[in-house]
Parts: C-alpha cells; sequence; structure tokens
DNA sequence: GGTTCTCTTTGCGGATCCGCAAAGAGCGGG
DNA sequence: CCCGCTCTTTGCGGATCCGCAAAGAGAACC
C-alpha cells in the first residue's frame, strides 16, 4: 500500500511457513494444474498462502510493484484500470482458475489495473520469486500458465476489434454474452449473471456511457430478451442477442423472429 | 518460399536437417535468448528453419490450423484481423524478437490474424510439437516466451482503455507515438515511420476511418507536427503529439506552445 | 419506518465522426 | 512517356452517441 517500488527479490527467501498450506485437492481439478502430476502439484502449493477477500476489496492496487501473484480458487474479480483523467476501463473478468498479478510480474512494471472482488473470494499468494521458481522448475506448470495467458490475448484482440468495428448495441450484446460465458448460471426463464453487475460496469467494458447501456438494456427489456434488475442480468433470448451481436440491427426483433434455441 | 504449409506432427519428429541451420549468432542479442547458455541457445535454433518473406507474403494465415511458430529475426509484420463482415483491424506491430503463431498454438485454435510483412523479412520457424518441446526442455525459453506475452496482454489492454475512454485525435496521437517507439528512426526532421504505413492502416489501429485519420494527419501536418508523404510519416514534434495524446484539445497548438524537446 | 445512498431510467441538445462522393497525387509498368 | 493503380485529400450531410439534467426505484442502515 504505501510501500515504496520494491522489487521482487527485497523480501528474505526462507519467509516463515504461511499458518496453513492449502491442500491439492482444492487445484486439481483447474486446467492450470491437468498436467503435472501430484507431487508437482503439492511441490507448487507448498509456496502458496491462501486468502480471502470480501466483495470490494482487492489483493494488490494498480501502480503497486509487482511483488505477489494470485491463483483465484473460487469468487470472481473485476480488473479496472483507472487513467490519470479518471476515466475507467473494465480490461477484464477474472473467475476460478484465472491468475491476477503474474503479467506485471513477467514484464517487471507496476501492476496496470486493480482487481475488485465481486464476490466474497477465496485466493492463494505466492511470492513472485516462489511463483517464477515453480515455473522453471515445472516447465508443465509455465506451460499451463502461458496458456492462460494465450487466452487472455485472444480475448483482448477480440475486444479491441469489437470496439474498432463495432456500434455501441453490438458491443454490449457481446459483452453481456461473453459475461454469460465466463459467469452464467442456467435458471429457469435463460442464463442469469451470477455476481452483481451494474449498468456502469458494463459501461466500462464497452466503452460505452452508463446512459446508452441503460437504454439499450431497457430496450431489449422491453422486447423480452433480457431481465434487468438492480445489479442484475438474466438473458432470456441469447440467441437473438447473438444476432444482433453478429451485425443485425436490433430494430424489431422479437424472441420468435429468430432460430430458437436447439443446442447450447 | 514457395513451400506448403504441413500439420504440426505430419512431419517425422527426427526430419532432414534444414537447409543450413540457423546460427547462434544471430538471436543471441534478442532479449528471448537473453537468459540462455550458448548449448540452451543452439538446442533450440537447431529445430528452426529460417524463412525469408517479401513485402505482402504472410507466413501464416487467419484461420489456418496453428502448426507453426514463428520468430521474428529482422523486418516487420502487421498483423490483421478480418471479420466475417469484412471489417478489419490490425491488432499488434511484429517486429525483431516478437514470435508469431504462438498465441495460436498455445490456445490450440485456429490462428486469429494474418500477419502481413511490411518489409524485406527474416524469420525462424518451428514446427509447434518441437517449439512446445523446446519450452518444457527450456524453462528460461519458455519465461522468455511469457514475458513477450505479458508485454503483448499490457499493450492490448492500454489500446482497450484508449478506444474506451479517448477521442480519435487521441487515439491516432497515441497510434503514431507507440509506432515511433516501436519502429522509429532517428532522422534530420524528428522521428521517422521505418515502413511504409498507410492512412488506412493507422485507421485499422485505431478504430477510426481512413478519412477521419487523413483529416488529422492533414491538420498536424499544417500545424507543422508531422511530415506526411505517400505511405510515409515521419513525426517533427512527438512531445506536442503527446500532449494530444494525454488530452490536451487539438486547437491551436505549435510546435513552440508546449514544452521542448529535452531528452527522449 | 423513515432516511439516505447507490443504482437506474428517461429526455433533450449537440458535438463527434462516419459514410458517400469525387478529385488530386505519387509510383510503377507497359 | 503515358497509363493505370493505389493512396491521399477534402467537402458535406446526417446518424450515433455522448453529456448534462433530473426524477424514480431499490436496498441498507439506523
Amino acid at each position: 500500500m504505501g510501500q515504496q517500488l520494491a522489487f521482487c527479490g527485497d523480501r528474505p527467501k526462507s519467509r516463515p511457513a504461511p499458518a496453513r498450506s492449502p491442500d491439492v485437492s482444492a487445484v486439481r481439478h483447474l486446467r492450470l494444474f491437468d498436467d503435472l502430476d501430484l507431487e508437482a502439484q503439492a511441490d507448487i502449493l507448498r509456496l502458496a498462502r491462501p486468502q480471502r477477500l470480501g466483495p470490494g476489496e482487492a489483493p494488490l492496487r494498480q501502480g503497486d510493484a509487482p511483488d505477489l501473484v494470485f491463483l483465484v480458487l473460487s469468487g470472481r474479480f473485476k480488473a479496472v484500470q483507472v487513467t490519470s483523467e479518471g476515466a475507467q476501463v473494465v480490461t477484464r473478468l477474472v473467475g476460478p482458475g484465472d491468475l491476477m498479478g503474474h503479467v506485471a510480474v513477467l514484464n517487471d512494471k507496476p501492476h496496470s489495473a486493480t482487481p475488485i472482488a465481486v464476490l466474497e473470494s477465496l485466493v492463494l499468494a505466492w511470492n513472485c520469486d516462489d511463483f517464477m521458481e515453480a515455473m522453471r522448475r515445472h516447465p508443465g506448470f509455465a506451460v499451463a500458465v502461458m496458456r492462460g495467458m494465450a487466452a487472455s490475448i485472444q480475448e483482448a484482440h477480440t475486444r479491441l476489434r469489437e470496439a474498432a468495428t463495432e456500434r455501441v448495441e453490438q458491443r454490449i450484446a457481446h459483452a453481456v454474452l461473453r459475461l454469460a460465458r465466463q459467469a452464467g448460471r442456467r435458471v429457469a426463464n435463460g442464463v442469469e449473471i451470477a455476481f452483481p453487475l451494474t449498468r456502469q460496469d458494463i459501461a466500462l467494458m464497452t466503452g460505452a456511457t452508463l446512459h446508452t447501456v441503460s437504454r439499450t438494456l431497457s430496450a431489449w427489456e422491453h422486447q423480452g430478451l433480457v431481465d434487468g434488475g438492480r445489479q442484475h442480468l438474466v438473458l432470456r433470448a441469447p440467441w437473438v442477442l447473438a444476432r444482433i451481436a453478429g451485425g443485425a440491427a436490433g430494430g424489431e426483433e422479437t424472441i420468435a423472429s429468430a432460430g430458437r434455441p436447439s443446442g447450447e
């Protein structure tokens, strides 16, 4: 918090053992550990320290020196980037199996965003030296981390393309569909975004204003495409939203007018 | 040059030695090989095959299955992504030391963009299996690859923020400054973008139209901030452009009206 | 239960920037 | 040397979407 830019090796290598060492069973189902044998998993986990965060809390802050790497076990975070002028963006949504802080550690630059918990969350924290050492000792781990980064790059480039070529309504459609894929839960009327999400959040993800997002969602609600609510959203007709995202003008489209939902 | 693309693994593991095995001296100055000893460098290079591409040529194409990974030794590429509707974006600029195709290989998905050479270029190509094997065998190499990916993520997120929060003129300013940093060459009147760059290219990088870019550059040229030309651009007053990028309105700004160029 | 706060909705004017159109300018090829 | 190509410039109308403003709705707190 108040600490100056201090690089990752300032802390003594042999620090006191963490309160409780996390159990392998907590992570073995994550794709990050797929390729690793039990011994490697245990070796990596031995260095990790569990940490719990409530909504609104952040494990690290934009501008901080990169000293820790986090793995999300449960819960969800939104990574918010703030410019010097005060403008904000949500660069990505972080869920179970995703890492936080590794990009800054690898770049050896200050963290470029603040991941804010939107749900009660459980994470594992590594000292960044330990994290790098784990990757050097277990190449399979390094490759798994890279896979996650590759997915992150693809998503960023996809959003970049959307931002450059699509109108606001299409971008919002893409955003909510992506949210449904990443954090959706099947409910009676459709797919629910499974964490508190404000219109403002969607605006920060799409480069639109709060007002435009509200107007768009209202219109969709009148057409029966979504169910809105305070920090709450249910997609009733994802396939129609997909058509809107794909470029169909949002005119007089209704649930019935486009292909029905066969498989997901 | 005219050789066909072969799938990843189609070729026998112990294939005949390439026409000429690339020399370690060609890559040892690249950051990608910084942490590796000579033996490791040689081991990785042994599997690589050099390839030359002229302007307009592409080592791989969007939609192709990921079978090869390329390292740029010299020259430059622009990565172009095309949507099904025909809209285009330039997702990134690739120069010496950068990789191409690795993201798709790691994701095990088709390539999401086509890197088009804008200069006579020399690259090294790995069979993707060999590339993965090299990373597993040399963790330092894997980490170096990751550093490049981390930089790529940061740049993408930066552009995402710009696209979401800035006006066109600011985005163009940011884009040309980034170009100058990545591919700039000091000349008498300022910094020259050292490869053929059309207004259309800048438009595809900023999410603007060709016309708006042309208008903006014309205005800057009248103010003496840049020297334009066919596929050609020289930044005469990068510090003023930096002010514009930072949010200063592009009104009656001249070279003299803002801080002078002390250091770079 | 009332108050306060955040979040959401909706209206309206206007700046930005696209989209179409057409004419100039540099460059290579026949 | 002229032709044809691509790239660039410039004008103009109009749609999109922001920015300001203000009221309504839901949840939390005392």
